[in-house]
DNA sequence: GGTATACTCTACTATTATAATAGAGATTAT
DNA sequence: ATAATCTCTATTATAATAGTAGAGTATACC
């Protein structure tokens, strides 16, 4: 697995979307400067999480993005796998795989099933509600700390 | 992480050369027809685990190669790593990134840092000697399934 | 109804990594 | 000497990634 800038933006979007959840639709504009992302890579990016059934927009004036569902309801593994892809550290591991004769006797394919199975654990484990408390906490401490 | 062809050939040929570490050298040809790998291919990533110390080799006639050390100690994590580089899902877990300014806030961050500890946690704690024994089950198995 | 503001859609492009391929050179057993 | 083998450097084709560009569509508001 790899996270590409593509996939790591769309997980910063969404944490802004969710931060927003109670006010309005947000503009790109905003959610791009929020997060540094350069505004038209952000609108593809946009379009496919809302194809993906993460996000709704509103056009014209007063439009914007929201959370198609709460944050609480928004897993990681989710949002990553959708924007990403699936993530195998290796494609063998995927269903349907036929690149390899002796797909039955690899041993190393075990390992890496192992790894995804962790991997998903993870990321499936956390939702958009946790993010955005764990978030908060992150940078109230740092405030104390100056 | 993302397992490459490279990676992925070096650990087989790693396999290759465990389950011949009792006879002589094995030649490039011979490891390149076991697992299917073209052959000057495998003699850049054979020339790297060389740097790496995985493999020794003898020149010449009779020449080959053949591990440097004991199967039971090159760790499965070990050679993936030297030869694909680091495992983690995104580089801004690795040390000394800088690529983000506000690394230390970052909650995303955590995340792909348990992922990467889950994944070395699995992938360091297999030596080739397990995996030589899997292997064998694996195909015995298979014979007497037939 | 015009206009400003926003989202929508498709096409294009630069850079980099990957996965090889090619060929000449060096070493050693016989 | 020579055949077999490893060694080294350069080159190349393909694909993925990370954008950039620009024209089009919808809506609030005056």
């Amino acid at each position: 697995m790899r996270i590409t800038y593509r996939g790591d933006y769309a997980l910063k979007t969404i944490l802004g979307l969710a931060s927003h959840s109670q006010s309005g639709p947000v503009t790109i504009n905003e959610l791009a400067k929020q997060a540094d992302i350069p505004i038209k890579f952000l609108e593809q990016i946009l379009l496919d999480l809302k194809r993906g059934g993460f996000v709704e927009s509103r056009r014209g004036k007063v439009g914007g993005y929201l959370l198609a569902r709460k944050p609480s309801e928004i897993k990681l593994g989710e949002v990553i796998k959708f924007v990403d892809g699936p993530i195998e550290p290796i494609a063998c591991v995927g269903r349907g795989y036929k690149g390899c004769s002796d797909i039955n006797r690899c041993v190393f394919r075990d390992i890496w099933r192992k790894v995804s199975e962790s991997t998903n654990r993870i990321i499936d484990n956390i939702t958009f509600e946790d993010i955005l408390k764990k978030n908060k906490n992150l940078n109230s401490a740092l405030v104390y700390q100056i």
